[in-house]
DNA sequence: ACGGCCTCTGTAACCGGTTACATGACGCAC
DNA sequence: GTGCGTCATGTAACCGGTTACAGAGGCCGT
């Protein structure tokens, strides 16, 4: 026995579809007609076809959500966030992943329309042509850390330069002179925005800066660093791009005899759990409040068909034990 | 100017909705239609309404998740599995959270039906009639950690009997006599399940065992731990319900001089990232798995009509420096 | 030349809701 | 009693796709 329609509960209770429609929704009708039709809906089990009626209304009560494959926290955390919002908001999440390459990317964008009143994406790796003409035109959308192709759409993005910058300070306020900055994937554009302003920052201070390449992995950090030791270079700071590698270059440092904080201060990015718990000083990025900002100017966007705009995500420096008793 | 519509393809390659849908979906066309058809569809930047697609096959290509309020890993991870499976199987995953009491929960479940093709519920605090009664009846659903209400009904359990007693047998086997479990919420079952399993382990095994009251927090476990060493009661292990407590039971013993391993070994339950740097002997869950093949018993269930199945996902005990030293 | 078959195409019904508009009943003022 | 406004209800069109069925034409064999 198929489910129960709208017009079984009709029939059933001896009034028209419309009636059963007005009755469930609250619209005006008799309390009798009204009693029936709850009556004859109860007793059918019945439950309104979500597809159908979100075709009729033009209306999903979903939004839509494309992400890159991406690991550790930042998922998780950014899809608690959008979720969090989204469910105080009424909403539902639908998600999909984007696993292939722009093709494949333009298909799970289009395949949004229809399901969704709107669409957050993040897209690192597609090209601008490639997402303005993927997006459906009729979807409200904002994007995430992702370059804005036409400037068209709403955006918010990490402030990776406020955060690196303020860590350079930090190290430069405590008395650290020569910094080694370990970077992240070059393709990455967080990484890039970290190491383009930790070495601004460092430059207007008058610090030295140099660069070394990670790949935000733990073991790029300690090897990063045991390469520089071994080659007898000297400097009084590590800023890594991420916590992992930061964690890495602590080791090296301690498993060559050097003392953190009191002879190098290393700093990470992000503020994992673990950073806590090691005492890392690092930038907290609160990833899932930026998930649910996102959503909310989705939202905004949506309902008040709010301007273009394009938000910072501020993130907070927060000074731990891993460079707070330097030079002592 | 509203979205074009199939028959705004149809009218401009002048030919009947029929055949537009028939080309774009790859079915026999003339060449020479299917051309104009893709020229037309092209020009005018039309997407097919995923929507209506939906209600006219009957088939969403979507799969609901209903998942209460997690906490940490848990909630990442199981999205994490399902969404790579998901992703894997041509599914898109529509997220709902549990948030409010179990008539919320009905509600989300009810607006599920007509979105999606099946459903993934994690509802641990709902009542078995309230379950079943708020499922739709023609959606194909996989229970995940939750007791069936019917026995109707596939589902998928942690096996935490198997992994606290897999703890207990290796505490007993380093040599351990005095354990002490440090249990999760009452009201949780799989705390209640680690608790029930490690206790009658310890009993089978002539080990002592007592229980102290913890909450999953780390500070929960310390102060448990604090606290009984405080009352001068004499044990060689703990046993916490999760990795937090264990973690935190361990920053009391060491705080009050008690060597770990050495004097007491100490183990925990998830195998959270943390645990792996600190060396905590824990038993691993892989959450992501448990998630992932929820979503394949799910998509069998859906596409085969596989039988009612009742799955136990077995973790796996990790042996590490928090017990592997005691004794010595 | 004709019937049969095959391929391509178009018309219209259908999926399951919502809602504009028409209809009918009723109460009220004149 | 007539005219008007109000209210509850029903009919049918509509949202945007898919597809059963019918019709049109081409090709074949006889």
């Amino acid at each position: 026995m198929p489910d129960a329609t709208i017009r079984d509960v009709a029939r059933r209770a001896q009034v028209s579809v419309a009636s059963v429609s007005r009755a469930l929704n609250g619209l005006a009708v008799s309390e009798a007609t009204k009693a029936r039709v709850n009556h004859a809906a109860l007793e059918l089990g019945y439950v309104p076809h979500a597809g159908a009626r979100s075709l009729s209304l033009a209306r999903t009560n979903a939004i839509g959500v494309v992400l890159p494959d991406l690991h550790g926290e930042f998922f998780s955390e950014i899809v608690r966030g959008m979720d969090r919002e989204a469910s105080r908001r009424g909403y539902l999440l639908l998600l999909s992943n984007l696993h292939g390459g722009s093709d494949q990317a333009a298909q799970a964008l289009r395949a949004m329309r229809g399901r969704v009143d709107g669409l957050i994406v993040m897209a690192p790796h597609l090209t601008s042509e490639g997402l303005s003409a993927a997006l459906p035109k009729g979807l409200p959308s904002v994007l995430i850390n992702t370059r804005d192709p036409s400037g068209g759409l709403s955006a918010i993005h990490l402030d990776n330069a406020a955060g690196a910058q303020a860590v350079v300070e930090h190290l430069a306020s405590i008395g650290c002179r020569r910094i080694v900055h370990i970077a992240g994937p070059a393709e990455n554009i967080d990484a890039r925005q970290r190491s383009d302003a930790s070495r601004q920052a460092a430059r207007r201070l008058g610090v030295e800066w140099t660069v070394v390449n990670g790949d935000f992995e733990e073991l790029s950090g300690e090897l990063a660093i045991a390469t520089l030791l071994a080659s007898g270079d000297s400097f009084d700071a590590v800023f890594a791009a991420n916590d992992n590698m930061a964690i890495g270059a602590i080791q090296a440092l301690r498993a060559a005899g050097r003392r953190v904080p009191e002879e190098v201060a290393v700093a990470g990015f992000d503020d994992i759990p673990l950073a806590g718990h090691l005492g890392l000083t690092t930038v907290r990025v609160r990833i899932a409040e930026l998930g649910e900002r996102a959503l909310a100017a989705l939202i905004a966007a949506m309902e008040q068909g709010l301007a273009v705009r394009d938000e910072l995500h501020a993130p907070e420096l927060i000074v731990r034990s891993t460079t707070l008793g330097f030079g002592q």
